[in-house]
DNA sequence: GCAAGGTC
């Protein structure tokens, strides 16, 4: 519980917990029954009327909503399978719905995709009358009517329903309009690629000859050819730029930023908003777009691309030429990136899909919408109760969460394995001194009797004799590996190199940059009919490593490359540049070898093996007698003389979920057995006492008891994981080693030695904690149901508006149930973790209970009140330390003082804890949240400045005074105002002997002459400045007055010959954080008038 | 300080 609640006797408690007023109750309301828990409402008695502010500011965004008859409704209305469904879906494992599950909005399947894709092409293409598709898609839409009044009946909500694209109304026909260029005129064309090398390449296929320009993201711009849907104008000029990925991301309003007066629960009916990625991105295609008559969309043909696509026209339209610019904006649906498709894609130009689009635009509100409602509550409510959570943040989102589930799953099936004892039968054939072991046909026994008895058997036979009833000798090819997308890589990395998935894909990403390898993130694992491999294989002919091979293989290979499926988006991962064996370091030298002779590998011949299969019989056993042995001989190495290591091609032992143990494996080098053939057999327990008997004339062998133990399987490797995230369809391949990194980082796996994930105290009780409450919340299911929905958009079958109000409102209440039953996971988290109460020193006390508060290590550091269950947070960024003694003068707070030290070198402020969480307008601008506060209508570029700004010195990042200038506490020790800077200057709270005054707002120090004994603020201004003065009493002896006198009253930078003896110290870090805050200027100004003569030196 | 998705 934090404060609020804890001292509701005071009227401070508001557990309506919502409102702008930050720190009335910080997080209150996340305690148990969310909003209007306990001593919520009841508690706001004689709040002072700034709450009543703030009831009136936020009560209209509070949600209507009646889980009891929402739930089961709109879970029929999104086709979410009731519980007892999902509980079957759970036991039958993930595979079948990894199979039915859509990866990245529509990708995933292959073969689906790959006939979205021609519908997409043949829609293009058939243009300029809807296409049946779109006929069949109105139809269905036509019949739906019924389902969207019942959503309507329930919908109680205030209809509050953002606003994205404004420009472009949501269901534009697909049409394509011609307007009639004239002969004799001149047209501009803007081609928009989805990231630089695409628009380079568009340039290339269009163009021989073409201008660039330098920049992140140049403009190339050729004349010829003419533009399909103006043939008759007379010059067209081509513009081909690009975007880097989105250009906008969505976001909550600011009024929703703040942790501590929003409830979570409002976020979902809270209004989002789109800003700018980066501004230099806005600018340049406002810049490339002036004036042009018509624009192609050249984005990757997937849903996100389509989403870019609309983002970019959201930028672009109002600058392009002539009205009704829609009418002038085409589409390229491309398959691969060379010149004939790119030419086929310009000649057959179709117009953007809406659908498409707003289906992304449904899965960035869920997904924010869920994700932050759930990862703020939940760091809340547990940072409120325990203390040694080992993570600041407690996140929660569809895809990290499920992640995290499949490790779990693996700890819990290892953890609940119970190794048992099992026995085989054990034969080993003597042959040219060595023994070989022979695998029983038999399998292995929980019965040690049984396997007793048949030896009994064979020893009390006539004959104990094994026989050779069968030899088999077979060619075997093994395959070359299939060309390399970014799953396998970052599989092979992770297995071959021991590079993990991030540091995978950065690499990878540096070595695109660099123009080594081809583009790192695909899905693609076969080369398109167009690829030239023998020209990528010449490029690496001369290299010291595989230059032979290579050369080899050209002249006498055919060098094909096989299986694999080419997904149209880019082409598998390969070499684009040699790089010699020294060129390289590093990670970026292991990763362009192993893509490099991966790429060799898979054009190379296949592998081939002689295999040997030796069956032997014991006759008096029956059919339990027959036992396996393997042999295996290279006959040509193929592929395998290149690749580096063989094991990252083996698909199998990450598929199988536990790996066979008994197998018995091949045997490189089998000497010759020979059908017919009799090992005359002793016990192997006799054997081994005579070795004497055994090297007797004639073939021997031995048969004897095996005893082995079931073996628990191991932890997830990363492989393993990246598997099962794809086949699931959590993830993209750009995203998946991000999620990864994403549980590393927060601490709920760690990563272990053979590139183990283990899950951590934390991730298991958070995993288990919501398998508890709603285990959908955990497994894979909850991603699939939420790209299931956008599928329905997608497709043009839903109206995207609904489908959103109903998902929402379904996560809404698995969201409310959450909080209700949230003291289920609290159990698991009490027998783990320490409970707030029981750990932290005493630090200072509370001014209410007159009890000591602990100080909290964290992270987040924070003070707490075990008596009333308070929790305070403290800034981070620098130091508390006790303060004793000294309590707050502000009237009814009356808190034990620390003290804040900040910087370098060090300035230190007094902190209280109430104060700081409960500050009152009256005192000014609270530090951390600046001017933030009315970011929200300005300029969309500056607004993103200012959130990266913030995002570094967040709401609890203060590397100022934590108490605003208005503070009782901050007045009384206020000398001056800062000449240079925002804030004013306050004696440091270390005071002597080392005097000093620092700026609240700024690194800016005062260092006071030594001489100084003792300084006293006093109540009293000079007349004439209006400055407060300050009486000095020097050391005796040491004083520098010219009367000999030691005591001295001087109001600051009014006496010339007392600030001869300052020495001034500016610091850089805030002044480099503000930025272009241009606080410095203002400051000046006022400096003015602050000070007279020279004060400030340096 | 919170998601996931593009990309630099």
């Amino acid at each position: 519980m934090t404060e609020g609640r804890g001292n509701e006797a005071r009227g401070r408690g508001r557990g309506g917990g919502r409102g702008r007023g930050r720190g009335r109750g910080r997080g209150g309301r996340t305690g148990r029954g969310g909003r209007g828990g306990r001593g919520g409402r009841g508690a706001k008695k004689q709040n002072e009327p700034q709450q009543q502010q703030e009831e009136k500011t936020l009560n209209a965004s509070a949600a209507v909503f009646d889980p009891n008859q929402g739930v089961t409704q709109q879970m029929e209305q999104l086709e979410i399978k009731p519980k007892k469904h999902e509980k079957k879906n759970e036991k039958k494992g993930n595979e079948k719905q990894g199979k039915k599950s859509q990866k990245k909005d529509g990708k995933g399947d292959s073969k689906k995709k790959q006939n979205e894709k021609k519908q997409k092409n043949e829609k293009a293409k058939d243009a300029p009358t809807a296409s049946k598709k779109e006929k069949d898609s109105k139809k269905k839409k036509d019949q739906q009517p019924k389902n969207k009044k019942e959503t309507s009946k329930n919908d109680k909500k205030p209809k509050q329903q953002p606003k994205l694209v404004p420009s472009i109304p949501p269901n534009q026909p697909q049409t394509t309009n011609r307007p009639d260029y004239k002969k004799g005129e001149k047209i501009t064309v803007l081609h928009i690629a989805e990231k630089p090398s695409i628009a380079e390449s568009i340039a290339r296929g269009l163009s021989r000859d073409f201008h660039s320009n330098r920049g992140i993201m140049p403009i190339h711009e050729f004349t010829n050819p003419d533009f399909p849907k103006a043939p008759m104008a007379s010059k067209c000029i081509h513009r081909v730029t690009s975007v880097a990925g989105h250009v906008f991301s969505v976001d909550f309003p600011q009024q929703y930023q703040s942790w501590d007066s929003v409830d979570p629960l409002d976020l979902f009916q809270a209004p989002i908003k789109k800003t700018a990625c980066k501004g230099s991105v806005v600018k340049h295609l406002k810049d490339a777009a002036k004036g042009v008559n018509f624009i192609v969309l050249w984005l990757d043909c997937d849903r996100e691309g389509e989403n870019i696509a609309f983002e970019c026209l959201d930028v672009c339209m109002d600058r392009m030429e002539g009205s009704n610019p829609y009418d002038r904006v085409y589409r390229a649906y491309f398959s691969a990136i060379n010149p004939s498709d790119i030419k086929k894609a310009y000649d057959s130009l179709g117009k953007p899909d809406k659908n498409q689009s707003l289906a992304v635009d449904a899965r960035q509100e869920l997904d924010l919408k869920v994700g932050v409602a759930f990862s703020r509550f939940q760091t809340r409510y547990f940072q409120g109760r325990y203390g040694d959570l080992d993570s600041a943040v407690l996140s929660y989102g569809p895809c990290q969460t499920p992640t995290l589930g499949f490790c779990v799953k693996r700890h819990i099936d290892i953890e609940t394995f119970k190794p048992e004892p099992y026995w085989l039968l054990d034969l080993g054939l003597y042959k040219r001194g060595r023994v070989f072991k022979a695998q029983s046909n038999a399998g292995r026994s929980f019965n040690q009797q049984k396997i007793h008895k048949l030896i009994k058997t064979v020893f009390e036979s006539e004959t104990p004799v094994a026989k050779v009833t069968n030899v088999v000798s077979k060619e075997k090819k093994q395959g070359r590996p299939v060309p390399l997308n970014t799953v396998n890589l970052l599989k092979a990395c992770s297995k071959a190199l021991g590079i993990g998935p991030h540091q995978a894909m950065k690499v990878a990403e540096s070595l695109y940059l660099s123009g080594y390898l081809s583009y790192p993130r695909t899905e693609s694992s076969a080369y398109p009919k167009s690829f030239d491999i023998k020209g990528a294989l010449r490029m690496q002919s001369s290299d010291t490593r595989w230059g032979s091979y290579v050369r080899d293989l050209i002249e006498n290979g055919n060098c094909k490359s096989r299986g694999g499926v080419d997904m149209g988006d880019h082409p598998p991962i390969t070499p684009c540049r040699a790089a010699g064996q020294y060129e390289l370091h590093g990670d970026m030298a292991r990763v362009y070898e192993l893509v490099t002779r991966h790429f060799i590998a898979s054009v190379s011949s296949d592998a081939l093996w002689n295999n040997t299969r030796v069956t032997v019989a014991i006759e008096s056993l029956g059919e339990k007698g027959t036992f396996t042995l393997r042999g295996k001989q290279m006959k040509k190495p193929g592929f395998l003389a290149v690749l580096l290591h063989k094991e990252y091609g083996d698909e199998a032992d990450e598929n199988a979920e536990y790996t066979v143990e008994d197998e018995v494996d091949e045997v490189e080098n089998l000497p010759e057995f020979n059908v017919g053939e009799i090992f005359s057999l002793t016990n192997a327990k006799e054997a081994s006492q005579s070795k004497v008997a055994v090297q007797a004339a004639g073939l021997r062998g031995t048969l004897g008891i095996k005893e082995k133990m079931t073996t628990a399987p191991k932890h997830l490797s990363e492989a393993e994981l990246i598997n099962l995230m794809e086949k699931n369809g959590i993830g993209t391949d750009a995203s998946i080693a991000t999620h990864i990194e994403n549980i590393i980082k927060r601490n709920y796996v760690e990563l272990v030695t053979g590139r183990k994930l283990v899950p951590s105290k934390l991730g298991l009780v958070l995993a288990q904690g919501y398998h508890l409450i709603d285990s959908s919340l955990v497994l894979p299911k909850v991603r699939a149901d939420i790209e299931n929905e956008c599928n329905k958009v997608a497709k043009g079958l839903a109206d995207k508006d609904t489908v959103l109000r109903n998902a929402i409102d379904v996560f809404k209440s698995k969201f409310e149930n959450f909080v209700k039953d949230i003291t289920k996971m609290d159990v698991l988290f009490g027998s783990s973790f320490a409970k707030l109460q029981d750990i932290g020193k005493p630090f200072t006390r509370c001014g209410f209970s007159r009890r000591y508060l602990t100080y909290i290590t964290g992270p987040p550091a924070r003070l707490y009140n075990k008596y009333t269950e308070t929790v305070y947070p403290l800034p981070m960024g620098g130091v508390v330390r006790e303060w004793s003694g000294r309590n707050c003068p502000v009237e009814g707070c009356n808190f034990e003082l620390c003290t804040y030290a900040v910087g370098n070198p060090e300035r230190t402020f007094p902190l209280c804890p109430r104060c700081y969480n409960n500050p009152i307008p009256e005192w000014g601008p609270i530090p951390g949240e600046d001017k933030a506060a009315a970011a929200d209508d300005v300029d969309r570029e500056d607004e993103n400045k200012e959130r990266q700004a913030r995002s570094m010195g967040g709401r609890q990042f203060i590397l100022e005074c934590p108490h605003p200038d208005g503070h009782p506490l901050i007045e009384e020790l206020t000398v001056a105002e800062d000449p240079d800077g925002d804030g004013v200057l306050t004696l440091d709270t270390h005071f002597g002997p080392k005097w000093r005054l620092v700026s609240t707002r700024d690194p800016t120090v005062y260092y006071l002459p030594k001489s100084i004994d003792k300084l006293t603020i006093l109540d009293k201004k000079d007349e004439e400045t209006d400055q407060r003065l300050i009486r000095i009493e020097y050391k005796a002896g040491e004083s520098p007055l010219e009367d000999g006198g030691t005591k001295q009253t001087l109001a600051f930078f009014q006496d010339e010959k007392f600030m001869d003896t300052v020495r001034t110290y500016r610091g850089q870090e805030r002044a480099a954080r503000k930025g272009g805050r241009g606080g410095r200027g203002r400051g000046r100004g006022k400096g003015g008038r602050g000070r007279g003569g020279r004060g400030r030196r340096r």
